[in-house]
DNA sequence: TCTGGGGTCCTAGGACCC
DNA sequence: TCTGGGGTCCTAGGACCC
């Protein structure tokens, strides 16, 4: 099989660095961003970080001891940040065709490198875009090269915690020893897709660095753990198993929330708080062209022990999927009336629409993605669809099990029947899904 | 009338990422 | 007294269907 290559490019410190492209003065100095409401820290500069001041630490816990070491803090500035990423993609799609990049989040991209191996020096032509994204906008960025998606992540980490590396590091190029200490050097939850529980449990069989993940036995630990871990251990070795995402395809889920300033137990704010996320969430999905199948609410109560908050949640699917906020909104709030409790104080509530094309996900290789068809021409072109990609002429048709219809799903149930192309011709019914025999 | 296997769909919840 | 706000994928288990 051709080796391929990804890269990962990141912008160090994404929302201190976006804050100091507007106040210079903060350069060199301890600086901090903070969540909505200020909850924790998000963002941290070097300097901050020296002064061991963690990821996701509640700012309240060290508020007092960080003013004292005269760190600077902002509250969040989504726009501000927002609007920088939309520069810095920008500036990528200079450099790469826009199919091979795959926006990972809103400071960090993965670019599929295998095409351009060949015609142009790889480092050469990295470190250009470095010096580029940060004379044109001012950014620090680290750029990491690996034989997978894994890997890139890794060589990302080495260029941002090596200074010898001075913010580019390509693994495949290091010889096998070096390759090997600096796997030794890394803790084992400092992998991508290894996290805090993952790596404590990992202890028990002995694994500490990602050296020694690399080498373990991948389908014990598939047992023990799941898949992930198996498919983490192939691509630390170099068999890429993530592809790069598309980023055409839309979101499964689309969710807003909101933890309040404090807490409340008053049912009609409640209900005007899910309104809001509800039309922030329909804002998402008209974006997107999806119809919403599934409206999900959740309503976080406020408990003692950490983490200070239980969600109780209740999900509604819709007779028929839709965007029509009147609807949905309509939905959401029934729900409220289900969860709310009297005399309970809520910290959080959150709404999420299951997108309808996330049913696809859930449906056998050969279905044909879910559609309502109401028009007879719409039907004709799937099925013809249908037939050059099966090549056959034997189709069944029926109502779709999974309308999202859940709660009536009696009622749309219907026989299946196995039919032939030439009879379909004559189907004129509206609310049909159809799929190629098995 | 009873039993069972294979499969799908859905929910809930856990773990991870930034 | 104070602990973001998005997302993803995976698993287990119950209900249901043929």
């Amino acid at each position: 099989m051709k080796e391929q290559l990804f890269a990962l490019i990141d912008i160090n410190n994404c929302y201190v660095s976006c804050e100091r492209v507007f106040n210079p003065q903060l350069n060199d100095k301890p600086v901090v961003v903070l969540s909505n409401n200020d909850g924790c820290v998000v963002s941290r500069s070097n300097e901050a970080k020296t002064l061991n001041i963690g990821m996701a630490v509640p700012w309240y816990e060290i508020e007092k001891e960080a003013m004292q070491a005269g760190v600077k803090v902002f509250s969040s500035n989504y726009a501000l940040y927002g609007d920088m990423s939309r520069r810095f993609f920008l500036i990528l799609q200079q450099y790469f065709h826009i199919d091979d990049l795959e926006p990972y989040s809103i400071d960090e991209c993965f670019i599929r490198l295998t095409p351009y191996a060949k015609s142009i020096d790889i480092e050469q032509y990295c470190r250009e875009l470095i010096s580029t994204i940060n004379q044109w906008i001012g950014l620090p960025c680290c750029i990491g090269i690996g034989a997978t998606k894994t890997q890139a992540k890794l060589a990302n980490h080495f260029a941002k915690k090596r200074t010898g590396f001075k913010s580019f590091c390509f693994l495949p190029d290091l010889d096998f020893c070096s390759y090997e200490s600096l796997l030794q050097e890394t803790p084992v939850a400092d992998v991508w897709g290894i996290g805090r529980k993952i790596s404590k449990q990992l202890e028990d069989y002995e694994i500490y660095n990602s050296y020694d993940l690399t080498f373990a036995n991948e389908h014990h630990l598939a047992k023990q753990f799941s898949v992930v871990i198996a498919r983490t251990i192939r691509e630390l070795k170099g068999q890429s198993c993530i592809a790069l995402d598309d980023p055409a395809i839309p979101s499964k889920r689309i969710l807003s929330s909101r933890s309040f300033a404090s807490d409340l137990s008053d049912k009609s704010i409640l209900k005007q708080a899910v309104t809001f996320h509800v039309n922030r969430t329909h804002k998402r999905l008209t974006t997107q062209q999806q119809l919403c199948a599934c409206v999900h609410v959740s309503l976080y109560e406020k408990i003692p022990n950490p983490p200070y908050k239980k969600g109780t949640s209740h999900a509604l699917g819709l007779e028929y999927a839709t965007d029509d906020l009147l609807t949905l909104n309509h939905t959401a709030l029934k729900q409220v009336n289900v969860l709310f409790k009297e005399n309970k104080k809520y910290v959080k509530v959150e709404v999420m629409f299951t997108a309808l094309s996330s049913k696809q996900q859930h449906m056998h290789d050969l279905w044909q993605p879910l559609q309502l068809i109401q028009q007879r021409d719409d039907l004709m072109k799937i099925l013809l669809k249908m037939k050059q990609r099966y090549g056959s002429d034997c189709i069944q048709v029926g109502y779709h099990s999974t309308s999202p219809a859940w709660q009536m799903k009696q009622h749309h149930r219907s026989p299946r029947y196995t039919t032939c192309w030439q009879e379909l011709l004559t189907i004129s019914d509206s609310g049909l899904a159809v799929t190629q025999n098995k």
